[in-house]
DNA sequence: TATAGTTTTTACCGACTGGTAAGTAAAAAA
DNA sequence: TTTTTTACTTACCAGTCGGTAAAAACTATA
């Protein structure tokens, strides 16, 4: 790899690391430059900004994240197998790349000023969420999922819940969410 | 009400909004001050730092938010009347003190060099979830939740899922909830 | 009205913040 | 060989941060 392209990406994966745990506003720039091995204006070489080297970091988790849990779904099936399958990735990757998982959950909470990169992580977000809502609907049409549940709800509960609960319990709640989202057959077992 | 407590609420008023905005170092002292309507120096003599400052609010808003959500159901029988009432509570909850509920939510998942209040903070959070963990092991007793789904999971299922979903969806979030946890009878309905 | 205690403001501190200007050694292009 | 570009450092900026000392204003009691 080019030595530039190295030190670009050594920045941005001790960034990565740096907001996951403490959050945008809990990071100097100095700390990350420290962390990459690296003097703090060479970042500025390299990011215009600290929203800007943020939005990468962000932008990639995400991308990472969507293409880890809805990947290995497209062959699928039904809607049940999917969402099986969605479950199984979600929690898999929740237990490699939880760092990833963290920093995309966090920030998009944030409220400030609107403008800005916050608003684009939002909208970003919201993509990633209309995408497993859409398999929600296929799962309505298969009625396989009761058809008074709204797919965005569904959506926001999937991701959402994985991501606020300990490492521990994740095969429980994957029973929790299946019982919840599909319209059970009395006799086909978990 | 004496000027001096009341002096210091509007400090705890101004500090929780903000907070629950941005975040503990999205916000500095000035701002809260000014908020409050008062000088940056009062808030030292009402409070030694920032960070006592900030657990504080904290700790009234995790305080505030056990009582409206469980007192409501301490009347009730069965574990399924005491779910709907703690998931009604819940989205009341939600609905009308959202900025107390992301404050709450948001700074329980810091990772920063523990000790200080951070650790306080997530000690705190898990008597909470404890308490609601405890209900849903009454639930087991009186067989209508599946004897293999743990409490503790359910719990930060229930507490975690509500957070982050939207408020438009609560009501729809109510019913996945519980039917995941609830053994349904057939005919039943919600 | 003098006095003592409480509450609030003024004025400041050193440390650190995000960000920049100027310069440099090495590599690539001419 | 000379010129230009790339990758990186040093040294610094103005502004903000959390926090403090001390004076000033207010309140209560005598």
């Amino acid at each position: 790899m080019k030595k530039s392209v190295e030190t670009r990406e050594k920045i941005l994966e001790a960034a990565k690391k740096a907001f996951a745990q403490k959050g945008f506003h809990g990071v100097s720039m100095e700390e990350i430059a420290r962390n990459a091995g690296v003097k703090k204006a060479l970042i500025y070489y390299y990011f215009p900004s600290k929203e800007d080297l943020f939005f990468e970091v962000w932008q990639r988790s995400v991308d990472e994240m969507e293409e880890s849990i809805l990947k290995p779904l497209e062959g699928e099936g039904n809607f049940a197998k999917k969402l099986k399958a969605l479950l199984k990735s979600y929690v898999d990757f929740v237990r490699s790349r939880s760092d990833t998982l963290r920093l995309v959950e966090r920030e998009r909470l944030y409220r400030e000023e609107d403008g800005g990169i916050w608003s684009k992580i939002r909208k970003r977000y919201q993509e990633l969420l209309a995408k497993v809502a859409g398999m929600v609907e296929e799962g309505k049409r298969e009625a396989e999922v009761p058809g008074d549940i709204d797919s965005m709800a569904t959506a926001q509960f999937i991701l959402g819940s994985l991501s606020t609960v300990d490492q521990t319990h994740l095969e429980n709640l994957q029973k929790l969410i299946m019982r919840g989202v599909i319209r059970m057959k009395e006799n086909e077992g978990g």
